[in-house]
DNA sequence: ATGAAAGCGCTAACAG
DNA sequence: CTGTTAGCGCTTTCAT
């Protein structure tokens, strides 16, 4: 009995804050073995004698051993995870994306190493840079424009590398995405179809947000080939753009160009925004002024008007990626790109 | 011209994807200098000639190198990272606790290395283990409710554990958080206050979902606190609430128990639900029944009418939390928990 | 201001 | 099925 309570308190010693952590050498000299079957005990596929490994098992619970990813990535020079560039931690679209990639790589026991640059492209390239150091497998950057030497940086790293929700000018290596301005066009010819002609666009007025800028030069470039005023566009300021400067926003387009017909905003966020501001003014929404918006956010679909707008596939554009990089890295892609082709969902803010 | 050629395409060639990256070696096997040197020449502090630095720089940028933080951090047996586990990649409230967390952190250089536990501990039992694996310097965890395996992991984990978000029934380390039920008693309290007796509250029937069980809680103690009927309790399912789940709530509550005056849901998400429903229904708010949700999201603050909320200072609980893991980092905490006080916030949605 | 030697904890490669 | 040896790329420690 008092044997077995110094035992414990051994155990506890060992574990405790003040001690060093537990190495598979220690489990090895515990359980008889070397070191080199304990390593094998943690490996699922490994030919070890199973009583063996359930003892090194057993002794690495008791002792709190937590296996070390640093070493085992060091000596076999390779990692189990990808790394991950998204904008914004807080964005539904960029959720779904990294959910869709995540479901993916766990079927092969990949991670992710996730990191946002605050739709910043210095900030990116600083992220970039933190995150090749820690030897990823491959690397996922939301957007297809990067400072030049965060484009070295990717030319130059040894693994992968996948842009996505974008179509790049100049693609470094694989990419996943779609045209912005071609979706929004879809939107435009849909509402000149129905019968708008005074048509405005919010946002997309800063060039550190490529996506919203491609979206309002699909804009601008849909109304004239319809032969229509193009100029009709309203700065919303740089990315995140809120609801509240939406709603700022469609107040200064109330002001500027009253008889506005149709708005198309550049995410659905804004476009709730606008939405209140029509409502505080009593401005019916879509009789007197429709909304489109982009995105596909929970919002648009249980807002009162429910809002046009284009679902991009932000969870498709994920599960690609990540069967892409499985593909890449058995050495058998069958392509360098996936095009993605989003689609526009008709709701109550629009004809 | 030739040799200049020539040189590129070497340097080229070694920058391919298909060659071993340069490492401190090579550099300095260019530079004439030891490994050791080129190793002090990253380091902002050490004792170094300024042109021996420059010249090594210079040789790293023109090969493409990439510190390696894996053998940086197994060698010196230290990482710069602090590990955070949140239960949801799409959440305001938990976005701005780690913004605040990561732009404290970031003024020692420090990086956050993140992980999702969807709600759900088996989840984080799996990812706690993932991410102390990686030797972070801290491990920051949300909510104060672990599997035992989790539990048992964080405790004999050789570095700082702080729980967020909640305040732990029995704390494990350190902890900054709230306590949920005083937070919404306030609220109900407020209701009381300016005269709303039949009041319901919208979700937290779930056990996985701690917080919004808490809140629950608080309701049903408040309401017997005032001697009120506390039963008009609506389920709106497992976490994460969706504003669809809150509009079927609200829907539910006016079918069960039509005369009901004002309704807290768990959070500002369902609030703006349950008020659409609303005002699919032409019910008015808040002159027929008024709408209290939890988190003080953008949507409160926008919607027609805006939305009575509690601000739970989620930022002030991600730099709190940062301050505190320097603080421990440097051997000098104040203390072991810190407690933050939610604001009730009175807006349109209620009296 | 710089270098030499050793080793962090794990596993590749080979041997038995 | 298990063990031995060596070494991943860096930095600690001790010299000079």
């Amino acid at each position: 009995m008092r044997f077995e309570m110094s035992d414990i308190d051994h155990k506890r010693q060992l574990m405790s804050k003040h001690r060093k952590p537990p190495t598979m050498a220690d489990i090895a000299r515990i359980t008889g073995v070397s070191p080199m079957t304990v390593s094998r005990a943690f490996k699922a596929d490994s030919l070890i004698n199973k009583e063996t490994r359930e003892a090194i098992l057993q002794a690495a619970e008791d002792l709190g051993y937590v296996f070390d990813s640093t070493a085992s990535n060091l000596r076999s020079q390779k990692s189990d995870f990808v790394a991950v560039t998204i904008p914004s931690i807080n964005n539904a679209n960029f959720a779904d994306t990294v959910g869709g990639l995540s479901e993916t790589l766990a079927t092969r026991r990949m991670q992710i190493l996730l990191g946002y640059t605050n739709y910043d492209m210095q900030e990116e390239e600083r992220l970039i840079e933190q995150l090749l150091r820690r030897k990823p497998q491959a690397i996922v950057v939301t957007g297809g424009k990067h400072t030049d030497r965060a484009r070295r940086l990717l030319e130059n790293a040894p693994i992968p590398v996948i842009e996505t929700w974008d179509i790049p000018a100049k693609p470094i290596g694989y990419y996943i995405g779609f045209s912005n301005a071609a979706a929004v066009r879809e939107m435009v010819d849909h509402f000149v179809k129905v019968g708008y002609r005074r048509i405005a666009f919010i946002g997309g007025d800063v060039g550190r947000d490529t996506r919203g800028s491609d979206r309002r030069l699909g804009f601008v470039e849909a109304m004239k080939t319809h032969g229509l005023d193009s100029s009709r566009l309203i700065a919303a300021g740089p990315p995140p753009i809120s609801m509240r400067e939406g709603a700022n926003a469609m107040a200064r387009l109330l002001q500027e160009f009253p008889d506005t017909e149709a708005v198309i905003c550049v995410s659905d966020l804004s476009a709730f925004g606008a939405l209140t501001e029509c409502q505080r003014r009593h401005i019916a929404v879509p009789s007197r002024i429709a909304i489109g918006g982009f995105g596909d956010y929970e919002i648009g679909s249980i807002s009162v008007p429910t809002l046009t707008t284009i679902n991009a596939r932000s969870r498709d554009i994920g599960q690609r990626t990540g069967q892409l990089i499985l593909d890449i890295l058995d050495d058998r892609p069958d392509t360098d790109h996936v095009l993605i082709k989003p689609e526009l969902i008709v709701r109550e803010s629009s004809k």
